[in-house]
DNA sequence: ACTGAATATGTATTAAATACATAAAGCTTA
DNA sequence: TAAGCTTTATGTATTTAATACATATTCAGT
């Protein structure tokens, strides 16, 4: 079979065992060189980037099917994940733009109604643990610097950007920065994790010493050596004093 | 025509023009009686309350079908209207139960899908403003208080819930109360709307202070007259800072 | 004019956020 | 092996915001 075949074989499945004219876009964050990143991927055959997304089963819970689309993709079971928008623009693609673009055989590739509405979720990953695997759709998966996005399909830049607004938000309200670390940490990492989500400098001494007074890290004896410098300790998260916080509702994050 | 042929036909029209498998439901806030309330319709026919919804035509964005929808039946053009979240789950609701439970002819009434994707707005509206309209499907409007609300149908009562959630976390985040009163209202009347709505009580001289500070309100020479009492002052809105300080970030409520 | 029930308001205290500077560590290299 | 460079670690003073708390005023009704 080739890809044209197997496009149209693909969808003719997804046609039939999804929801139709819905689906799920997946803004997948990773932290790495001090830099916030987004999972895209390149479709195959074609130069055009756009975010990894799916279909939800006739017998599937939205959730799920986000869950799943997100393993299928990042390998990864446990992370946080969460709905953030549903982006219901009547125009939020041309199909037949779309079909030129990504090289598909032509407009009846599938019986795609003429919009689509989609489910955004954001999920907020340790970049180390990724491991991207392309499907027979994808050529390649790239992490890209948020700041340096190129033209996206779909309305994929709007995704993001709606998804980078909720992230800001829910960071004042709530330590989710954690998820996007390592298991262990150091503060600096911490800090540059916070000040590149909130495009802002924090001063390192409050940082910390918020950070801190949170009681929802704990320093470890360990320390990070090998570095040029003087050895950083390391830290690390404390999930049930996490939850315990954020069931008494104390977590709240500026 | 009776109402059972009037079902058939409504519902094939919905079929024809509408997206299916994708509604929306309306949690509509107003404050009364110092109560928060929710407007509920009871269906014809039947003693089952549920929330105002509908369906989004083919060529129509979901945001705008969520203001007609509430522009039908409230009657209200300009309200505060935000979606906030998509009700995805596999199972929402049974068939044949709803089909029983609000005497429809059978399960044939229409091609419903075995499963519906829900999204949910919310809306704050002055209670006074609304008329709520009936359309030939439903018997009855009514506001009902949120904290004693019956069973209401398909997962109402879930969905009133997450809006209420996200209205306290708003509350708490940028001053949407206003658009729950009159628009003139008493430094009283919106500290017991907050009070109601965060279902815990405030101290008057501190709310006033912190609701005056914002600087979004214009105390008016104007007292309300008539009243057993001593005549409180008249305060009104002033979009213009509102905007104005929403765009710089400066709101924020705790 | 007296009563009752709500309105209006100020100050002191506590807690949180911010501003700010220096010493110590560890590798490099001279 | 000492000096240098860069990063880490940390405390205190100041400002700002949140909280706690009590009394005089108004006005309809009697």
């Amino acid at each position: 079979m080739d890809y044209k075949e197997q496009l149209i074989a693909f969808f003719k499945d997804v046609d039939a065992r999804c929801i139709l004219g819905l689906s799920i876009d997946c803004v997948i964050f990773g932290f790495y060189d001090n830099q916030l990143k987004v999972l895209l991927l390149r479709w195959k055959q074609s130069d055009e980037w756009g975010l990894p997304g799916g279909f939800i089963y006739k017998k599937e819970s939205v959730d799920v099917a986000a869950q799943r689309i997100l393993e299928e993709r990042t390998g990864i079971k446990e992370l946080f994940l969460q709905q953030f928008h549903t982006f219901g623009e009547e125009v939020r693609y041309n199909r037949a733009e779309i079909s030129r673009k990504l090289n598909w055989p032509d407009n009846s590739t599938r019986l795609w109604p003429d919009r689509t509405v989609s489910i955004g979720y954001f999920a907020l990953v340790d970049f180390m643990k990724v491991t991207p695997t392309a499907d027979f759709l994808t050529d390649e998966y790239r992490w890209l610097d948020v700041e340096k996005l190129p033209p996206l399909l779909f309305d994929h830049n709007h995704i993001i950007e709606v998804a980078l607004k909720t992230l800001r938000v829910q960071l004042s309200w709530q330590p989710v920065g954690y998820n996007l670390l390592p298991e262990k940490f150091t503060m600096p990492e911490l800090q540059r994790l916070y000040e590149t989500i909130l495009n802002r400098p924090l001063d390192p001494r409050n940082f910390s010493k918020k950070m801190r007074a949170l009681g929802i890290i704990e320093r470890l004896e360990e320390q990070r050596k090998g570095g040029a410098f003087k050895s950083p300790y390391l830290f690390r998260f404390d999930k049930e004093k996490y939850k315990k916080a954020l069931q008494e509702g104390h977590l709240s994050f500026s």
